[in-house]
DNA sequence: TTACAATATGAGAGTAATTCTCAAATTTGA
DNA sequence: TCAAATTTGAGAATTACTCTCATATTGTAA
């Protein structure tokens, strides 16, 4: 089984310059298509065809939100670093957070070796409350 | 704004009683509504409604597996336990672990105590490979 | 260059999972 | 038993892809 070569287009730079150039914030499938539209030529179906392939490999974050009508698309950072931290997104404030912890990584290791199940940082989020909505939360703030 | 009253009726009751009866297993809305089906009467957007309702109450959890088609849903187990252990899913056979682990529980102590971000093991799932998979893919399998 | 095979694109049809609509049925409290 | 509030269900609408296939583009070898 041979690797497919792959052949450099217009459409691929377009997609890949999309999400480099906009690091920070998230984009359904079709105001990614239409963003690219204002520039260069490309159609619905090689956008979703490359946001697949690009999800795939790790470089950009597939979130599914409240609910399965609304996925939105972000850039996971060229992921040089993603394979060595972790990333939680929070409940309350959507805030996306990158975590290098040394007892997470020990815990992944841990993982691996008793109980067999090797975690995929790139793939997994951890859901929880940020400290800046705790802090809120705390407060008496509330909605 | 007063809260809704809610009626009891028997068809959120089967809904209810199907997941509390296969507490381990994965269905699609589709095979919830056959299941049902097969007692009593029940409508496909009745169906829909109630797990909307219930993956918003967090009794049921939403998986959204590869592509968004192949959604799946699953009793949370009325989540006593579920707040003490964490949540594994292989991306390659699917399979769904409840991991109950020490070292992990220390750490999501320590991601609160040091990070500040409390982690919702209800809503958090760690995605990777099996054990079992693991295995195969070492065995040379592909595929 | 040029020719060509491999690969990529795009328009539109097809699919699957919801969500919406609204009239009819059910549930509850009085 | 009545009436108001809520729920149900059939079918249409929506959304987010995915597939198909004819056409266009790309890389390469002559």
């Amino acid at each position: 089984m041979q690797e497919k070569i792959s052949y450099h287009t217009k459409q691929k730079q377009s997609v890949l310059d999309f999400f480099a150039n906009h690091p920070h914030r998230q984009f359904s499938a079709k105001e990614i298509a239409e963003n690219i539209k204002e520039q260069s030529e490309i159609g619905e179906s090689t956008v979703y065809r490359l946001i697949k392939k690009l999800t795939e490999s790790g470089e950009i974050r597939r979130f599914s939100g409240k609910n399965v009508k609304s996925v939105v698309y972000q850039y996971a950072g060229g992921h040089e670093h993603c394979h060595e931290h972790f990333h939680l997104k929070c409940t309350e404030c959507g805030e996306f957070i990158h975590l290098d912890c040394k007892l997470m990584k020990s815990f992944g290791e841990h993982c691996s070796a008793h109980h067999g199940f090797t975690i995929d940082p790139l793939k997994t989020v951890f859901y929880g409350v940020c400290s800046a909505c705790n802090a809120e939360t705390k407060g008496g703030k509330h909605l």
